[in-house]
DNA sequence: ACAGGCGCTTGATCCAGAGCAAGTGCCAAA
DNA sequence: TTTGGCACTTGCTCTGGATCAAGCGCCTGT
């Protein structure tokens, strides 16, 4: 079930510090004081690289850690028994990657770094121990867990209820609001996956994902060029996952 | 966004106890000893019953409290702004409900008995205060909020890449799972919830839900009548849901 | 015992998206 | 610069499940 050690494992020995990161609003330490982001610091000792392509960690690995992804971009998927493949998320800078393995002590997915990347590794029992005592991390890390669950049920009524073009106008709009929140430009965007991976996630066929991008651009509301993507009408979009649009 | 207090609320006076209920090897208390079942009891110190069809909870309701389902049955359900509802999760005894609202201190779905139900009420500022204390209690907390995550990851695989009958099939092994877990018979269940609602959770209409029950029965992997099922070919199930019956 | 209604089944038709196939464009390696 | 391959697009056909429609059966309340 162990993985051997990646090729890509590379520690990085240089201090890292959640205190002076420019994530700090967005990740791990939202809410925490000076001081106690110097608690923090003391655990997340080390960022590790995972070039494109590689993985972080694979099911069936042995769960230690959490990763705050600090640069680049990841996808995680999980596989039934016989080959059937899901893609579950897209994490980028500030979101978190492990939390399925805390349950089992072994990850049940797999986290692929869809571009260079680099992310800061999270102990997760000395988390545990210093969640004891700072109430506000503790809390903090219980928000984080929730928001996940409600992710995931957001996604659930997407696959289970929404047509192929709300779903992909859904996609989109999420995506764009994350990138917004990060302070890059909610117009215009570079898709770190293929539509394949589009396609794993939404539950859909890539040829279906391409069409869809064809009929907005054909509409107005997309201008689409490979994997770059400007957002025409976000309003448009909007209208599709409401379902005003019919 | 509040909504009235349900006629349903019926807070139970007498005095509840984790130490001796016989959920306890399911439910919260796993794994603590006497001593820390002991702290426990002083926190979760009611009960509350919610009859058939009404809510324990509604999105936008504040977030107080966890619940654990002491008897009965739930589903809990999202729904987009344009009315569409999506069906995230059915709940047997000693699974917990509530933990969509710790995130943003308001529940984000519905939390409705599909039968007369009894859940114990764990009020979460409390049961934070406590598992500061007690790191098995924290341990364990995390635990199940992981399992939540990755059991959303299978519904999502289940929602993205199974067809119809293997959706089925995978929802009544499920079924049938957590039911042996607590003591029933392994081929023998009565469905608490519609057709409706089997198709609202595995993204399918009821007409096909209804239809994938008949074939099943034609094939003799099942016995149905109405809600009352009888599995007859448990091995003929998992083919299916493992792609090996194509 | 009876009536009413809801939940369920089943048949017939329709259609969104899958599947298949061919061709294009872009990038990387030789 | 050329070549190869992968990602993507697009057209055509097919099909699983949705939709529409009719009828049945089983509770529940009177």
């Amino acid at each position: 079930m162990q993985s051997p050690p990646s090729s890509a494992i590379r520690l990085e020995p240089f201090k890292v510090a959640c205190s002076s990161c420019n994530l700090r609003e967005l990740c791990l330490p939202v809410g925490m004081s000076n001081q106690q982001l110097e608690r923090l610091d003391d655990i997340v000792a080390t960022r590790r690289s995972v070039p494109r392509g590689e993985s972080l960690f694979h099911v069936g690995d042995a769960f230690n850690s959490l990763y705050a992804v600090r640069t680049g971009f990841f996808k995680t998927c999980v596989s039934s028994e016989d080959g059937r493949d899901q893609v579950t998320g897209f994490q980028m800078a500030g979101e978190l990657l492990g939390l399925d393995g805390i349950g089992t002590d072994r990850h049940t997915c797999d986290a692929v770094a869809l571009e260079d990347s680099q992310v800061c590794v999270i102990p997760f029992h000395q988390l545990e121990d210093l969640s004891r005592e700072l109430s506000d991390l503790q809390r903090h890390f219980h928000k984080i867990m929730s928001r996940e669950i409600v992710r995931d049920h957001g996604v659930m009524l997407l696959l289970g209820s929404m047509r192929a073009e709300e779903r992909l106008a859904a996609f989109l709009l999420n995506l764009t609001q994350r990138l917004r929140t990060r302070g890059f430009s909610a117009n215009s965007l570079i898709l770190r996956m293929t539509r394949e991976e589009i396609g794993s996630y939404l539950g859909l066929k890539l040829e279906t994902v391409s069409r869809a991008f064809s009929r907005f651009q054909d509409d107005g509301i997309l201008s689409v060029k490979q994997r770059q993507i400007e957002v025409l009408d976000a309003e448009a979009l909007q209208r599709l996952v409401n379902g005003t649009a019919c």
